[in-house]
DNA sequence: TACATTAGAACAAATAGTGAACATGAGGAA
DNA sequence: TTCCTCATGTTCACTATTTGTTCTAATGTA
């Protein structure tokens, strides 16, 4: 809504006022924004009281009082330092983060021969957007060996796991196997028995009776990074 | 509820007032959506406001702000950044949580035979932490294709790319040939001429003269859904 | 009174927005 | 098929706003 000066004003009131406690003169205003004359800046402010950004009382000095911050929302003035003064509760109404990001616990490797809840300590937790899982409770686990590279599952990708049990053939989920070992495998039922496949040559699929496997999670995404 | 070009400009006007704090004028809109007129831009945004996903000050400059996600969902501003205007000790208060996430925009498909550039229509844009990046102007492409599949990069993944120019051998890195043909390949320089590796054995390494390659962003991650 | 500061007119130049007119193409209805 | 509507692309002419600058007036304060 706002023009780049009117922006830049609006910008700079609201530091000074954060830093100094008052609001800064004309001529103040005039050199952070590089202009050569005061009336510049009197328009400026004209402008950004009639779309509501600013309260200023006329022939005052310093005089100026911001209402809204620059995206529109109603401007709190930290001179006080509000969050003390509020039940937390009631912390809500000013923190507006969004609700898109989720932070999951990072439960460390998936590769055979360890089981997940041995390793369940929260060391980290890593930021996903909440699109990227099926549900609530999901968690992360870096892959650790080479039995998945045909899916494109490489060692040391980060693979995003959701807490689902009700899984399909053709899957890829966590499966503890005997309540000991963990791996990251296809799941494939066969009749009464179930079928891990690796994606990988060089290793088997195994074949488990139906008491020998449980699903803890399958797997909804991968991440990687290049650096 | 919109249509392409409409969708595509409200996603324009979200990333660039997310960026910049400012919404565009209807030149710089112009540009981006490739149109070689201002009124278009007049028609598509009185629908927008018609339709209730903007509101527009009439005769003002750069007077536009979203109110609502091409999806429908209200929108939630979280341009101001409130830590910079606070005192270094009011700042841990404030819950930071809005700034890790950044909106990307994803500008199509990366494949041999179309330049980037061309595919600049901010159809979607994606939410990423803003830790998987690495450097603020930073976008996003579906993977087409196989030529990288030794990499773990598959035909259908998302790939983050930062606008970063100075990549090293061995970085995967967004390449323009003859300012035309774009493909994602591992970069080496030769002596003076560029190789273009693929992941593939199938593909064959290109290698081209410093002139004829432009090196348009370097692969910061990788994101695959399974759903 | 002297000084600092704000108010605002006036002019020019740069930026920005509006809207009529005409053309095209896609998609649905008659 | 033809007709109609809607979204879109383009050109052009025009209008309005924003900004940079200079100068003068008014107001408040010590």
């Amino acid at each position: 809504m706002l023009t780049n000066k009117q922006n830049q004003l609006l910008n700079f009131l609201i530091l000074r006022i954060e830093q100094d406690g008052v609001s800064p003169s004309y001529e103040e205003i005039c050199l952070e924004l590089n202009l050569k004359s005061k009336s510049g800046i009197h328009r400026i402010v004209k402008a950004l009281e009639e779309r509501g950004y600013i309260e200023h009382l006329e022939n005052k000095a310093r005089a100026i009082a911001p209402t809204k911050y620059p995206n529109g929302q109603p401007y709190i003035s930290n001179v006080i330092d509000i969050n003390k003064l509020l039940h937390p509760k009631d912390r809500d109404i000013i923190d507006t983060s969004n609700e898109d990001i989720k932070k999951i616990p990072m439960l460390g490797k998936i590769a055979a021969g360890t089981p997940i809840e041995a390793i369940s300590n929260y060391d980290q937790l890593i930021e996903v957007p909440k699109n990227y899982l099926l549900s609530e409770e999901s968690f992360a686990l870096t892959v650790e060996g080479d039995s998945m590279v045909d899916e494109g599952i490489f060692d040391g990708d980060t693979v995003l796991i959701s807490k689902i049990t009700n899984v399909n053939n053709g899957d890829i989920v966590v499966a503890l196997i005997d309540k000991e070992e963990a791996t990251l495998k296809k799941f494939r039922k066969k009749g009464d028995s179930i079928a891990l496949e690796p994606a990988n040559k060089h290793y088997k699929t195994q074949i488990y009776g139906p008491d020998r496997v449980t699903i803890q999670g399958k797997m909804c995404g991968l991440i990687r990074k290049y650096f």
